[in-house]
DNA sequence: TTAATAGTGTCTCTCAGACAATATGCG
DNA sequence: CGCATATTGTCTGAGAGACACTATTAA
């Protein structure tokens, strides 16, 4: 250890910054973004257009090359960073009012004809707000519903999307179970307990139970703050308005299997 | 889109091939590997003793650059790949023999003083197989409690690995509420009933309602298949050894909060 | 014999599922 | 009124939590 030949650490990297490097046999990283909303009741997924090669004329989940400015360790933009500013760019979302995370990240050989492309996927949920699609690029953008995706029905998908999409979907379904904090981000707050199951039966695809969600869902201390608000105009009676708490997680979870009516119409009716 | 200056999508590939690159500006990927196993009833993680710069003498995850070949879209190796590549290098673990999945992607600027690094994460579990640690290169490998690490007790870490690490037994331990392949990767097939719950008590971390997990686990239909064989020298009966059914997922799950105990001792003793 | 353990049985209480009932608002 | 809906209440059955018990093996 005490080799004459050592060097600092800081020598180290200086030479590393300062090497020859090939201008062949490196990768690139983008980001894609599976926004989500609820729009008219239903589970939308929002796809762009293409407007360039490869892929032109498919559609596309929003995203783009990462900025990683000239490579050194603290230029350019970090993944999240990106996600933000694609956003922007692409969707006109100056200020994004959901929730955002992480997927996984895509790197299969072929999934990009340009090249190696590693792509970290995001998914994102927010509520319907009004002034949707079509950002500062001039690309066409529009939300699909979720379930004509891989249907005759479907856009044509680009890259590898379809298999991104499929795992998106998966997450939100499957997380929404034990994430109430995930369901509640497709809403303005504040929302009534019905609104909120209405979320579930978007996401899931069919009726949930309306009695026993309301009764579950009110039992998660901690999780819907009561305000003094309601709100009418449901068909019935004056709804409460209700706030995310501090209790996010629903413990135990929601069931899919079991709070998902197997035949159309609610019992409770 | 009849414009006379449109190219087709092959000539915009060759285009884009040939293009000039510069010769800064671009990120590298590295995979990063949380290998987990259970020694002598010890929750434990795999780490290498760094024999390079940066951060060299620290304690590192294993793993290391993803081959992108020449950048080329068919060329070099996926993820997955680099990870099985990667454990056989670092760890002499030719084929592995447990369960394999994507964490997440960690891409924040300075994570890596040698430049923008995008390193993903993967988390691998295993039986503790004699015949671990040490592979190909030099570097010290060695095992440590899970519960040491993040401690003073615990190795000096390099990068932000303390991060992932604390990512990835959050996903072991949170996943095998309700993955029961997961916790049954931490053993050899066939095996007994009491081994499976030494493995919940290892990653939770402390001991676990015998009777009542004895029971729980037998009611999830088609998890475990009865063999015909026992396994003696448990201190006790003989127990029934099992394999794994095709029944993987545990409806309602295992609640962490409420098998675990709050002190010391089973009460069923 | 003693101790630790594998496996089963039993009681209780919580809670999800099922469904009824009541009150409210809209056409 | 008739209907859809919000919210509360009630009954029941499944199952988790708690704990006792038996059988078996090792020391």
């Amino acid at each position: 250890m005490s080799d004459p030949d050592e060097i600092t650490e800081a020598e180290y990297l200086e030479q590393y910054r300062t090497r020859e490097r090939p201008t062949y046999g490196r990768a690139e990283h983008t980001v894609d973004i599976a926004l989500f909303t609820i729009r008219q009741g239903v589970f939308s997924l929002l796809l762009i257009r293409r407007g360039n090669h490869p892929y032109k004329g498919y559609w596309a989940l929003p995203g783009g090359f990462v900025d990683v400015g000239d490579g050194e360790s603290e230029s350019g933009e970090g993944l999240d960073q990106a996600v933000y500013r694609e956003l922007a760019e692409e969707t006109g979302i100056k200020i994004f009012p959901g929730h955002l995370e992480q997927l996984r990240t895509y790197g299969d050989l072929g999934r990009d004809p340009r090249g190696r492309v590693f792509s970290t996927a995001y998914v994102a949920l927010m509520p319907d707000i009004p002034s949707p699609a079509g950002g500062d690029d001039a690309a066409e953008a529009h939300f699909f519903p979720v379930a004509d995706l891989g249907t005759d029905e479907g856009p044509a998908l680009a890259f590898d999307h379809a298999a991104i999409i499929a795992d998106a979907v998966e997450r939100v379904r499957g997380k929404i179970e034990y994430e109430g904090r995930l369901a509640a981000s497709f809403l303005t707050s504040p929302f009534t307990v019905p609104e909120l199951r209405r979320v579930y039966e978007a996401v899931w695809g069919g009726p949930v139970h309306r009695s026993d969600f309301h009764r579950k869902v009110m039992s998660v201390k901690g999780f819907l703050v009561p305000t003094l608000t309601t709100k009418a105009d449901t068909g019935g009676p004056e709804a409460r308005l209700y706030r995310l708490g501090e209790g996010t997680t629903l413990h135990p979870p929601f069931q899919r299997h079991k709070m998902l009516l197997d035949k159309q119409g609610d019992r409770d009716s």
